[in-house]
DNA sequence: GTCTATAAGATGATAGAC
DNA sequence: GTCTATCATCTTATAGAC
């Protein structure tokens, strides 16, 4: 929080970087697409991002938040099962967008990792942070500390995989078939059941 | 088939760009890369392949072809279980190169169709031949027509979700537990009961 | 068929006036 | 803080000698 940290300008470029990494990927979008998206002159965003990667960090800072406030607003049940089902449910009317441009967490991890060093450890630490409240739900619904984590890798793979099906067959309704399926299997799931067939 | 389309040097350049692609990604990958890699000088690649997209999509054709081999190769049992099971395990000792650089079909195909166009549409058809034969064993194990492809979309997304974790977490354990829950999944799969609970 | 040199354009980044 | 002009480099692609 140095510099101009919470000026217009700077949550215009912010804005329009999340939108444009998100529609066409990092290595796809250049500043000068930013630049016009924005409306924020190409030579004056560097007064508020240095480098392309500083305002990539902040997209991924700001994707991180989004993801925290989503798993928040998911958590407000009392019921783990009713708290992972409100999250998958929060994703349905979100098919089409997934289905065009992929997820917004999944894609650009992927993009960052491929990339490597510093930068692609934080994209990692998106899908790090999905992990662990899907696998907190499964603890909380009275799976033991294995058992969560592979049922959170389940759930985790199993809607990360629909997103990526429904982008690479450009069909949406993949994305809306798995996770109505997905729900009806967190609705029928026993993890005791489930743990003892190991 | 029309210009030196068996000459030493087109492999070599098919064969470091499909590496390349793979590791690397479309976008990331400059044709200087190919040149280094392949061994040809880079005003050399030209007279085989006009340009950076028909270079690419003689690599989408070498993946098809690929991809062709193994669905035929796991297809070699007669009971379709086993099929899906051979075609499982086929990608078990691959986990460390998935988690480095993710699912050369599903990673590509992605790439593609962000692209937009007719190459696009060429990546799509990776994965739809992968899904058309996954589901082609459920239906030989006795599921109905809408079951199967249910069951085979679950099975692709599951698989790929996979190694979009493995790769986005950097853990290829992550994709090798996965495939032997995938495998036990298959295993004790009764289509016929599936079937009946919807 | 092969390969060097280079054109043409895109892109990240900077200089410096205002 | 803002913005135009521009640099330096990279990348695709071509020209043309051999």
């Amino acid at each position: 929080m140095t510099v101009a940290n919470r000026s217009p300008k700077r949550e215009n470029l912010l804005q329009a970087a999340r939108s444009l990494l998100h529609r066409q990927g990092l290595r796809a979008t250049t500043l000068a697409d930013v630049a016009v998206e924005s409306g924020v002159p190409l030579g004056n965003m560097y007064y508020y991002f240095k480098t392309k990667e500083s305002l990539a960090a902040a997209v991924i800072e700001s994707r991180l938040g989004e993801m925290e406030e989503s798993l928040t607003a998911a958590g407000q049940s009392s019921d783990p099962r009713a708290r992972l089902e409100n999250y998958l449910q929060a994703m349905l009317p979100l098919a089409d967008q997934l289905a065009r441009y992929g997820c917004p967490y999944g894609c650009l991890a992927q993009e960052l990792v491929r990339m490597g060093g510093a930068i692609g450890r934080k994209g990692a630490s998106l899908l790090e942070k999905q992990r662990d409240w899907l696998t907190a739900q499964f603890a909380a619904m009275g799976a033991g500390r294995r058992q969560a984590g592979e049922l959170g890798l389940e759930l985790q793979a199993s809607m990360h995989g629909a997103i990526v099906l429904g982008l690479g067959l450009g069909d949406p309704e993949v994305i809306r078939v798995r996770l109505k399926a997905l729900m009806t299997w967190i609705d029928g799931l026993d993890v005791r059941e489930v743990g003892l067939a190991r």
